[in-house]
DNA sequence: CCAAGAAAATATATTGAGTCAAGAATTAAT
DNA sequence: ATTAATTCTTGACTCAATATATTTTCTTGG
């Protein structure tokens, strides 16, 4: 696993590893505000500036592994099968986490995903920084699609509502999931949201909420 | 306009539009990053502490103008005549903005608003607050759709689809704007994208961007 | 009109995140 | 092995934000 590394790329890996689990651990025990990046930078023995250069802010010390998965939504449309829409790209990719149980949909109901998740969701600054993921993946997909030849403009509504869609879809596996559902339970759920969800945008909102 | 105001209120509003004068101007000569609260504590001939107690971060020195539209959508929605669908006043309502040539759709070129609007791009601070409102814009479009029968899941989903266009729409102009084009030659334009852009959402994407 | 109480502004101190310039350690080349 | 280039690490610093105590300014009942 680490062959063909030099010693200097080893242990900065090592030091990385090191980071991250003293941070989680000190989050999970008394809360991302209430811990001091100098805390964490003691617990894993290098000093301040030291976890700074590895994390940009204190916040990607958690949201780190999911800056991995920006990109997913934009290759799964330049990646479709010929003859399928975007719309279609994007909901394939997404049920496919689900069958996956993929965290990056919000479908893992392992521990430790379930703890950062929900530190997440009851820190301000870790929500906006994960929303800032989100910016940068519709901007990702808003160039997939304009590189196939869409107006720019037109491209980053579509791209907006596809991503919009998919957040408010993994949202409500999230809100299940830390509710204490598991995540065999809420598959079939998350899947028929989906259906209705991207439905939506396929058949259209014109008739939809129309006042009596 | 101030009567019925006792003279501390007067004064308060006065020592309010001092701060937001005095911000707006050192921020535009030198940079959001660039200035310190101190500095413009000194502007406004108050102490530090002054403007955290008018505002609730440096942030809001530019933001707070924008805040009061965060209701905006949701409003409209509940306004709507009967037998209007929650697209139709939402767009309608961004119409009607274009009309009236409003900042809060991004129709201002005043150098003023021009000038705020560049610096918000330009300052990733400010970027994430702004996207902050827009997220606050969202729950609350949301809310009013579920207090009208619509199930939450699916409230929020068509919530994050209209908001996601509309906020599509209004970068568009900002776009335009900051490239130098007047507001009335961009009006016109701001129009008919809003009808293709809203009219996507009305029909579906179901057939957009499908691979040859 | 004035004195007591309420509200706001100020001065000052503390915490903690993030930046910077300079030095230490690792790697590569001669 | 010596040196040069690159990368890592660090201590000292800046600045936003919060907390506390003190002073100034406004309001109002007698």
């Amino acid at each position: 696993m680490t062959e063909g590394m030099s010693l200097r790329e080893r242990k900065k890996l090592r030091t990385r590893h090191r980071l991250l689990a003293a941070a989680t651990e000190l989050f999970a025990e008394r809360g991302f505000d209430k811990v001091s990046v100098a805390e964490i930078a003691e617990a894993a023995d290098v000093s301040k500036m030291t976890v700074f250069n590895y994390f940009s802010g204190k916040e990607d010390l958690v949201l780190a592994p999911m800056e991995e998965h920006v990109g997913d939504v934009a290759r799964a449309v330049r990646d479709r099968a010929p003859g399928e829409s975007a719309l279609a790209a994007v909901h394939g990719q997404f049920l496919a986490g689900v069958e996956n149980r993929d965290p990056s949909v919000g479908m893992s109901d392992a521990p430790v995903v379930l703890r950062v998740r929900r530190l997440i969701v009851e820190t301000p600054a870790l929500l906006t920084r994960a929303h800032a993921f989100s910016m940068r993946s519709f901007d990702l997909l808003a160039e997939a699609l304009v590189e196939e030849g869409e107006e720019p403009y037109i491209a980053r509504i579509a791209a907006a509502q596809l991503i919009g869609t998919r957040n408010a879809l993994i949202n409500a596996n999230h809100v299940r999931l830390l509710a204490g559902d598991p995540a065999d339970a809420i598959a079939p759920d998350a899947v028929a949201l989906a259906e209705r969800g991207f439905g939506l945008l396929a058949d259209g909102l014109a008739d939809f909420a129309t006042r009596a």
